[in-house]
DNA sequence: ATGCCTTAGTTGCAGAAAGCAACGAACAGA
DNA sequence: TCTGTTCGTTGCTTTCTGCAACTAAGGCAT
């Protein structure tokens, strides 16, 4: 979105001017980051406990300022912002919402924040309270989405993202990030059934995974354990994302 | 979304400071509209012809600043807008997405698009250009959803509303201002059919209004043409919105 | 009044899609 | 060789949707 030439007018307009007048100033910008994965079989968010106020002690999705100087768009900010305060950068990063209003606070005046949604592996994301927070931990996030003591209306944010992973599974909309490179279909069936909430029937599973050519067997390749080994998969280039109905 | 207090630090963090360090000026936001309404049977997009650069000439989707003096949330500066713009206020707003990115212009900074999206019956909207607007029109969609004259990027912000505006409906979840209090559903399914963007089986059309309690038979209440009379229908309160499956 | 045309509303059936359950296949280990 | 495990498939049931036909209820022309 480019801005309007700061032509002097006396209010903004539809589609022009008032980007630069002094009497009209902008908000507060942040980018927070609900990191989700799975974590002992269960979907658990990515939540800091923040040192400073406001909120100050609070569980709190984690974020930062939106800088203009350094971000060349919002997904670059979410990028950013995830490889500063996490130690690895995000593989995959979702629009999911913007907030943005008044502060009731005495320091009150206007702030947004942009919500970037990502899945990833647990053991792919180093985690380590960055500076200012006093832990980094995987919170369960059915729990996290009713929990009206974390900060700010991230309870709710939280029970958003939670809503659009699972109609994304549930469609399969699989995020690579979240699979090893090749992997079993018991494999994944067992994440998409974390991730939707319910138990997934074999069957029906596979022919939908076949139907929508969600993944590609990989050439002659298997597992063993102490049982018939599997075949082993990989996501089909393209598809995981477009795979819907 | 609170302020966090201006305590002077060195760079903004995860969780406070530096909303308001001049170094760290922030982007320039605007809201934008996509009302939707259907015109001649077609699903249709208000666009508005810009009088001045960027883009002067060009069709876009009517917008205007963010004005945090006068707009307590997101949502009603949405609303305040469209009043501003059109003549009518608008019923249900829905959030889309939000745009941001540095301009490639040289007047560049940088600049943020939060869009909603509207739908509503095209009678009840006064359609007249407002200030700095040649033109005010209603644009066949799925056209302009590839026109990729439109200003800005909002071909493909319109192709995102379209979609959106076809997947609420395939799961019956209609917005309110599209229909008028009372209407057969003969009518109902003609308008969805429209969003949908296919032919609907009245069978199983019905099945499903009835199985999700989307509408309710209003007392006793025709209306006659030159047949059969119809049985005229409400939208169940509540259930519109939440009527999914 | 009778027949014809139109749209409203319902019903039956066929096909698609998803769930349920059982079966054989392939391995390790006893 | 037998057993226990998971893998992978197959057959059937259930559910949902789409197609088509049918009846119902009016107006209108004859």
């Amino acid at each position: 979105m480019p801005i309007p030439p700061a032509v002097s007018q006396p209010q903004p307009d539809a589609f022009g001017q008032g980007a630069r007048d002094p009497r009209y100033p902008m908000p507060f910008v942040r980018v927070e980051l609900a990191v989700l994965s799975i974590v002992d079989r269960h979907l658990c968010v990515l939540l800091g406990k923040r040192a400073q106020t406001p909120f100050k002690g609070c569980w709190a999705l984690p974020g930062g300022a939106l800088r203009i100087d350094l971000d060349a768009d919002l997904e670059q900010a979410a990028r950013r912002v995830a490889s500063e305060r996490l130690q690895a950068g995000l593989p995959e990063v979702e629009q999911l919402c913007t907030i943005g209003r008044r502060y009731r606070d005495e320091r009150a005046t206007w702030a947004m924040a942009v919500i970037y949604r990502s899945m990833v592996r647990m053991q792919d994301i180093q985690v380590s309270a960055g500076k200012r927070l006093e832990e980094l931990r995987w919170m369960p996030a059915e729990q996290a989405a009713q929990d009206r003591r974390l900060a700010f209306d991230h309870d709710e944010v939280i029970a958003r993202a939670v809503a659009a992973t699972r109609t994304d599974a549930e469609d399969l909309r699989l995020p690579r990030a979240l699979f090893a490179e090749r992997f079993t279909l018991g494999e994944l069936q067992d994440t998409c059934s974390i991730l939707c909430g319910r138990r997934l029937d074999k069957s029906s599973f596979r022919r939908r995974l076949a139907e929508r050519d969600v993944v590609v067997p990989v050439t002659g390749e298997v597992r063993r354990g102490a049982n018939r080994p599997a075949q082993l998969y990989e996501l089909a280039r393209g598809a995981a994302r477009a795979g819907a109905a």
